[in-house]
DNA sequence: TGCTGGCACTCGCACGCGCAGAGTGCCAGG
DNA sequence: CCTGGCACTCTGCGCGTGCGAGTGCCAGCA
């Protein structure tokens, strides 16, 4: 176990390193944080967590840097979450309301993101499988063609063209389209399945072929597309790294194009509250150099998807956790209301 | 008026240059090229070429490498649309193919041409001013409010919610849905203001203000959308630069968020085919290092909207044109399927 | 036992130097 | 109008040096 001012020494390095960009030395550290005590006793201190893997140096004879074990220790243990200011609460709820549907909702917020912690932001869509059926439209297209509109509570819209496998009428598409709204209306994803179950049974022979497609396709919607869509920003923040970073950002930017690594990414957190990743904690190689902070945010009470940051480990760890929690608790709040 | 050899000495660098990355010399011209003369002679062509502004050196004694006034040339009588070969041709279209919905169309071809031309993609959504209306659908989610939802021939689908001025019973509703659809189906969008116009007048007269609000918004809509939406990938190629570059794809990545940006940038080709922007051609100052190659598409014999790559100006053109124009054909042949 | 000051040591980094190589411009001759 | 030759000009690179920041260790002190 640490002592106390162990502890305190590895904030403060932290501190500084995120401040400076550069490894930090004992003689600095007691000039910049009045730890009341000699540069010697924090070169022990230091030897100690380094020996203990929280911090290193780059080369010898040169001042250390956390690891992200140490910062892992810093964000778990030393430091809390920075709260937005009230100013700073008030122009992240300004800029929200601004938004006239869902698309723009999601454009906004990773701006915003990317604005206010200067890093990478990713948002990802209202998801699915939580959400309602508000509406599902059937429209006829051709005789044997069918476009199925499925609408739900987040305001999201999925169409499907459906081929049918006969001339399905009029008046058929009318009788399934209310009696598919009066089940599914306002109920949840996961219950669709069984409420549907039997419906091919309520119509004539000949209609049941298409009732079916129709229904599968349905089905299929629901499920597929909780392969979520997500918006990325603030690429450009990439270029505030180091100078080394050519090697860096590559990776970085790769990662950043696979959608299903940054879903996986969001997906691992699972916590309630705001969840951080830290450098090599990412199983994806390219991020290895990158921590990740993000959090769940939904229109009622329960997380409907998630949003984050992505940034060099070397970041402002509450800060950043505090602006990604504000703008999860708005964003929730504007779904909530439209 | 330059004389063919020298013209043949442009194109030699140009080709060089962008091979190497490196400025070229008068001797390794010759010895590259067959050019049939001397490297003093070549010499000569050089500093006429540079008098003449197609050329620059970046240091006194170093070698020539190409000005943007030189890619023109090059671009404009110098070198072809390099076609793509069968094989790819029949990559492209496979790769295509798959795509289930008009995101993933646009998705998949964002991620082809990023892969083809090593080069930042960028894809505008089938604009709505020159499709056709598929189908306008109207929903009633509570008795004075309705939801509209346009479906366009190139997949695309809007909805808004209308906030109705009185009440509107479910019978109206149907008619309006009837009458709007008879009218507009498979009309161009700059049609339908005139043709909806006395539309109100069929209705009685307490569901004529309703009408009125659903159609103002319908024709927002419309205009509306003309903000076109646009995907990009591929910005890791960005990477591929220079060395010098931190300073150089910062004002790129920057510039590549704005979509505004962007789809000025697309915009300004007015061109029915291929067209390239190179190096400060470009408005946007930090594009001014860039070149952009881009073309229209469309789904029928009309180009609704562009597509095209975004990359240094020091980049194989021939090469590229031919892969952004036989991308834009097959997304074309696939949007028109559909 | 733990803190402190002192001291020798280790590196990385910036600087200055010189050299080689590539490329140029110019000129005189074919 | 082309060609070979020649003197000149840069850039980039490798090398040695000195400086400074920072460390580890040790002996002394509370």
């Amino acid at each position: 176990m640490l002592s106390e001012r162990r502890l305190q020494v590895l904030r403060a390095i932290v501190q500084d390193y995120v401040g400076t960009e550069e490894p930090v030395g004992s003689k600095a550290l007691t000039e910049r944080h009045s730890l009341g005590v000699s540069p010697a006793t924090v070169r022990n201190d230091m030897a100690a967590l380094e020996d203990e893997g929280y911090i290193a140096q780059p080369h010898t004879s040169a001042g250390r840097i956390p690891t992200d074990k140490g910062y892992r220790l810093f964000v778990d243990k030393l430091a809390g979450v920075k709260p937005m200011t009230a100013p700073e609460r008030r122009a992240i709820q300004n800029f929200l309301e601004g938004a006239v549907d869902l698309d723009d909702v999601v454009a906004r917020t990773v701006r915003l993101l990317a604005q206010l912690t200067r890093q990478v932001a990713v948002v990802q869509y209202p998801s699915l499988t939580r959400s309602t059926v508000r509406h599902v439209e059937l429209l006829s297209l051709a005789p044997a063609r069918v476009m199925l509109v499925l609408i739900t509570d987040t305001g999201r819209v999925e169409q499907r063209v459906v081929d049918c496998p006969a001339p399905f009428g009029d008046a058929s598409l009318a009788d399934l389209r209310a009696r598919l709204n009066s089940r599914v209306a306002n109920r949840r994803f996961a219950d669709v399945p069984s409420l549907v179950e039997d419906l091919p049974e309520a119509f004539e022979h000949e209609d049941r072929g298409t009732v079916s497609t129709v229904l599968s396709t349905l089905l299929e919607t629901l499920v597929e597309e909780n392969e979520e869509r997500l918006m990325i920003g603030g690429t450009a923040n990439l270029t505030r790294f180091g100078h080394d970073f050519p090697l860096t950002i590559r990776p970085v930017l790769e990662a950043l194009e696979e959608q299903v690594v940054l879903l996986k990414l969001l997906g691992e957190a699972q916590d309630p509250g705001v969840t951080v990743r830290i450098g090599h904690e990412n199983a994806h190689e390219g991020l290895n150099s990158t921590s990740v902070v993000s959090v769940g945010y939904g229109s009622g009470g329960e997380a409907v998807a998630k949003l984050g940051v992505v940034g060099p480990t070397r970041m402002d760890y509450p800060g950043t956790m505090g602006a990604v929690r504000a703008v999860a608790r708005y964003v929730g709040q504007i779904l909530a209301e439209s």
